[in-house]
DNA sequence: CCCGCTCGGTCTCGTTTCGAGACTGAACGG
DNA sequence: CCGTTCAGTCTCGAAACGAGACCGAGCGGG
């Protein structure tokens, strides 16, 4: 039990990372944004197996980042798709497909991400919301903020 | 060794996964960009079993993203330091935090990661590289690169 | 109606991964 | 020479996991 303490932390990293960092959870929402919304679907093309599926789906769904139900469309088979909270870690899978990539694609990408209208690459930038520069970590400084807690 | 075995998928969200992406080596490495440098304070910031830490460790430093040495400063102790490799899994970091903070910190934000220069908030963008418009999951589509397995 | 199929989901069992904590040897300081 | 701290190893019990059989519900064809 304690690993899940970590989420007490005062740190959003920390945070996400004991609610998505697993081995399966990330592959399963990649997964989820390439369109496959049955449970078999993932099942089969992510090759998990199906309790493990079951729990991370089921997990997914509490935390309310896919959302179950049965399509109106009348199939009688239920889907998982995701919310807005569950498109938002996008960045997340983006950031790391551009050090994959970097790192893990020596012929080259495997696969191109563009832009629908231009045709361009999506990639992820870190810039400051104050100046509109390009940041590194070395240009970052860290400040306790609002969700800190006090020493009271 | 099945879930291993995804690395060989054509792509880079998946392969950067396998490698980073269980419970521990992203947050050792968040460790280390916050200046942890030795093994017993990975341990002990994280409560990370010791041999857990040493197999994470040995295989960062195996992949090139952490390195492993003897300082010059005199210092008799190991230190492990990011690489260049290890430098770039920042945005990773930063694309969690983004979210983190907007789903997991009902206080606001536990911690600012603010630019040195001008002390506005550093954020992740997903920009299109042609048009430098700021795009979503919704405005891309995907497309094989040069690195997608051909069907010989 | 019945039969075979696919669906999401459950159950069991053997393997692998993991955590807790005792332990080692080497380096350092007094 | 002793106590401490360091990185790293070892053992053992607990938890996570994979494989695959199994279940009931719906659906389609005949």
């Amino acid at each position: 039990m304690r690993y899940e303490e970590l989420s007490d932390e005062p740190c959003s990293i920390t945070r996400a990372l004991v609610l998505l960092g697993d081995r399966w959870t990330l592959l399963i929402l990649k997964t989820a944004f390439a369109g496959i919304r049955r449970f078999n679907g993932f099942q089969g093309v992510l090759g998990i197996s199906r309790s493990r599926l079951l729990d991370r789906l089921d997990r997914l769904v509490a935390h309310g980042i896919l959302v179950k139900r049965t399509p109106e469309s009348g199939g009688a088979h239920e889907e998982y798709r995701l919310t807005e909270k569950g498109h938002e870690v996008y960045p997340i899978l983006m950031a790391l497909r551009d050090w994959g990539d970097a790192h893990l694609a020596p012929d080259g990408p495997p696969i191109h991400y563009l832009h629908d209208g231009c045709g361009g690459e999506a990639r992820v930038h870190l810039r400051c919301d104050g100046c509109a520069a390009e940041l590194t970590a070395r240009d970052i400084t860290l400040q306790a903020g609002p969700g800190f807690p006090v020493p009271s």
